[in-house]
DNA sequence: AAAATATTTAATCATTTGATTAAAAAATTT
DNA sequence: AAATTTTTTAATCAAATGATTAAATATTTT
């Protein structure tokens, strides 16, 4: 019964509570103490802390303290922390995206240019945002159905022309015939694994951060390097 | 106030139930109806949940369920949530790490050697323990310092011998030199990548469970011939 | 089989946590 | 500047959740 009682509260008052801040919003202009908005600390704060611990682990009295705002703010403005959530999962997921897509479907660049620029720009990408492959790939497997769409839709576009492209390489012999499948994994695998391991690569290795960040800006060129030779080695998968 | 009365519950009352358990535990057999103890029971459920959505997104009741006993008896026998999974965090990242020191720090094999058995046991032990990396990365790095000495315990054995193995056959121009860390960084990265970002490489490419599997079995003999095509390319990194 | 010990459970507790409310403060409009 | 609207907060609520207790049941020992 205080089931019952809670639910249709909350679908009664909030609704109005959030038309009331859309039908002003767009006007306001960033407080005056800070340089933010309140809603854009509590986003910031949100991002912070959902992408170093992720849903479960967030507490949103975390998050507004972290944007130095009240807790019932947080709800005024985002309704609830599942909605906050969404938002933001939003955004990194598309970021964790775009890194590759982007440089995939682009120009008319052989494979092996694009996954020189790809490798090279998603290095840089990850460096500033170091937690957020591992936050992304761990939200999807709690809720997978709840990202098939978006899967779909961020990837379709370039999907198609980077396997035609791929098998087409196979064939004229500029590479070696290798499974599209096979050739994405490792290449993604090569640049993100050691952001997903850091932890464990860092302490088995005994690498302060700077050393980390050194390392992986070797691998901007390094992983190429293997790509290439990669690409020309005696391994020859069937091209399904 | 209530805060302290329940600690002081806590440290009096437990460990008197905890020690009657265990100076029985010993001798007792597997319950009746099922062919697990009820301890047994709880923690296969445990493993299960925690593993499949790790600490923070797990509920005690819900492993009650799955073990299918009463939520009471889980405090008895593990005292806490947190001790539980103190368990099987330690079961789960020890088989973790010994996939790949095992093989590393055995025999007399090359480098070459050791990277095509370490690859083709992991491929087949992660196939039938998918989650294991993911969750085992994802909960190190809400909480690296608490998994330090186990890392250093666990990996200190075979790193030297690796580091000296590796730099040594570079020297020797068996193959080109190549920094440990990079070398570690791409065997691992081509074997456990695949299993962390399933959800979106079986999404994009429109993959069942069996052609994933299919997949990873190919990829028992294909990343040792990339590996080989990394060592012997013109990648020459500073060998640190 | 009686006594002692171990196991299991239903009921309950205390805290945490997401969410709401009502009222104060600030900003904007009139 | 008065009225209106928007923003912010302290206080509070209800549900979820980890944990405990006391009693019942089963098992082992004597």
């Amino acid at each position: 019964m205080a089931v019952k009682a809670k639910k249709s509260i909350s679908k009664k008052v909030a609704p109005a509570a959030g038309k009331r801040k859309v039908a002003k919003k767009k006007v306001v202009v960033p407080k005056g103490g800070s340089d933010l908005s309140a809603e854009e600390k509590i986003k910031e704060a949100a991002r912070k802390l959902f992408t170093q611990k992720g849903f479960a682990a967030t507490r949103t009295r975390d998050i507004a303290q972290e944007a130095g705002i009240n807790l019932a703010l947080l709800n005024y403005y985002f309704r609830s922390k599942e909605k906050l959530f969404e938002i933001i999962m939003a955004e990194n997921f598309k970021q964790f995206i775009r890194g590759i897509s982007v440089n995939l479907s682009d120009e008319r660049a052989t494979i092996v240019e694009k996954a020189d620029r790809i490798v090279k720009a998603y290095i840089d990408f990850l460096t500033l945002h170091p937690d957020l492959p591992l936050f992304v790939l761990n939200e999807i497997r709690g809720n997978p159905s709840r990202f098939a769409k978006r899967i779909d839709e961020e990837v379709a576009p370039m999907r198609t022309l980077f396997l035609k492209q791929i098998r087409e390489a196979g064939k004229d012999g500029r590479i070696l015939p290798i499974d599209p499948f096979h050739f994405i994994a490792n290449l993604i695998g090569l640049t993100v694994f050691p952001f997903v391991a850091r932890p464990i690569l860092q302490r088995v290795t005994g690498t302060t951060d700077e050393q980390f960040n050194a390392f992986m800006q070797e691998r901007k060129t390094l992983v190429p390097d293997w790509i290439r030779a990669i690409l020309g080695s005696k391994a020859l998968p069937a091209t399904k």
